[in-house]
RNA sequence: CGGGGUAUGGCGCAGUCUGGUAGCGCACUCGCUUUGGGAGCGAGUGGUCGUAAGUUCGAAUCUUACUACCCCGACCA
């Protein structure tokens, strides 16, 4: 891709109505712009690293054994008073009617409607257990949208759902799908913590949320200083007492004491049970003939607001700092003076010719501005490694390497071959 | 929904107190010169000042109502 090609439309100053690093960053690098409060539009540039992070997000639901399907994000009314939700609800459930005045909302979440497709097609305990996923923009209008992408009332959510013929079988995918959280996780190169939770409004027995821990973050955990023990402050705290009281207390754990932090909850497992079957008669024959209700779980991992927890994650006062995996671009190649200096058009033209085909994806600065423009949108869009090709290449035969992180950074490397080496290398 | 705040060109802001018909920086367009840390000179484009009503000879500015957006809180599979 070419600089003077992409719609990229990057801002030197932070919009007024930002106020997290995160939202600035998005704004300012060109990956998100906002249509109305909560609900946002995705640049190309966003739209490449949403699109990296639901694919390793796929990778790993697919590698446990997960099927993929694609549900309405319309659903009708009748479902949803099958479970009774459609009067438990609130207002963040939007709702409407079509033309023949029938009621549906857009769906917050899909227990009500893979409910539905299981029950119909699904008769036997040998086709249990069942994990069918989905990759999908949910709607919840939210009381109060904050923070970018990050609280939005349009976002886009994996959710996936289990059917299982006893509780043990349910812990049994429930666990699979914890492990495969924490892959997707650890693959995102990012520092999270698994946290006991309440099971909340959606009911069930065991629950666990999954923190990107994050200043910024909207939710305060209770963490261990010496094991790996979380828990949501809400389950600790007594009446009347305040967070801050928890903080240096020995662990409920019985391992070190107490630290408070901030998260992000990007993940959420829930192991259901019965309640949805049971209120949807959602039962398969057992191996004895006896009809037996299904026991569920549920797992949800918001692809959205993984995008802004891995910016606020990594970045510095300069802009984002990509982990590579999800990095729209891997390298940057930045040409000083590339309408004019013909010499130099042609390198970084061949460079960017050889690393495209040896696979990599990479962005090409061939816009006519100066050194200090290009760096510095360079560093605010955060691509992991760049390539300056300018005078010390004409004079010298010399092309700079610099690593966006800062730490790895390279130098001046003595001729293009060597480049092409350095990536040979990195590739394995 | 309670509390606080904002609304002037794509972005950041001044002008509002003290009414006189809109300005600055950046961005954008054209030309020339530039190109290793957000370039320079010259010439341009772009705004019913959130909406509506009112006061006034005259409203971005004063009054009233409304709307949108942001922050804090309650809420959140």
């Amino acid at each position: 891709m070419f600089w003077s090609k992409i719609f990229l439309p990057t801002l030197k100053d932070s919009p007024q109505d930002a106020e997290v690093i995160s939202h600035q960053l998005m704004l300012r690098a060109g990956m998100i712009r906002k249509v109305t409060s909560g609900i946002y539009t995705w640049l190309p540039l966003g739209l490449r690293v949403l699109k990296k992070i639901e694919n390793i997000v796929r990778e790993e639901m697919d590698a446990s054994g997960a099927q993929e399907v694609l549900m309405p994000m319309v659903q009708p009314r009748e479902l949803w008073e099958e479970t009774k939700r459609w009067e438990k609800m609130g207002p963040e459930l939007l709702r409407f009617q079509d033309r023949h005045d029938r009621d549906f909302c857009l769906g917050p979440t899909h227990e009500e409607v893979i409910t539905d497709l299981v029950r119909n097609n699904v008769k036997s305990y040998k086709e249990l257990p069942l994990n069918l996923y989905q990759i999908q923009t949910k709607f919840r209008d939210e009381i109060r949208p904050r923070y970018g992408v990050m609280r939005g009332r349009e976002f886009l959510m994996k959710d996936s759902y289990s059917f299982n013929i006893d509780k043990d079988s349910l812990n049994e995918s429930y666990l699979l799908m914890k492990e495969t959280y924490k892959k997707i996780i650890e693959r995102l190169g990012l520092e999270y913590k698994i946290v006991k939770a309440d099971s909340g409004a959606i009911g069930g027995d065991a629950s666990e949320e999954f923190h990107v821990l994050a200043e910024n973050g909207e939710d305060t955990i209770a963490v261990s200083d010496s094991s790996e023990f979380a828990i949501n402050t809400e389950l600790l705290l007594g009446e009347g007492e305040d967070i801050n009281s928890l903080q240096g207390k020995p662990s409920p754990d019985g391992t070190g004491t107490i630290e408070i932090r901030k998260g992000i909850e990007i993940g959420h497992i829930f192991q259901l049970g019965e309640i949805y079957a049971d209120a949807m008669n959602a039962n398969v024959l057992d191996h004895e003939g006896k009809s037996q209700t299904i026991f569920m779980g549920c797992y949800g991992i918001g692809i959205s607001r993984l995008v802004a927890a891995a910016i606020e994650q990594n970045n510095d006062d300069k802009g984002i700092i990509w982990p590579e995996i999800i990095a729209p671009f891997e390298v940057n190649i930045i040409a000083i003076g590339f309408g004019k200096d013909k010499m130099i058009a042609q390198a970084a033209i061949d460079i960017y010719d050889k690393l495209s085909s040896m696979g990599y994806e990479v962005i090409l600065d061939d816009r006519n501005d100066g050194f200090g423009t290009k760096m510095k949108d360079a560093e605010l869009i955060g691509i992991p490694i760049n390539i300056i090709i300018g005078k010390q290449y004409t004079e010298k035969n010399e092309i700079e390497l610099r690593h966006r992180d800062g730490q790895s950074s390279i130098g001046m490397i003595d001729d293009i071959e060597t480049i092409f080496e350095y990536f040979k290398k990195e590739n394995n």
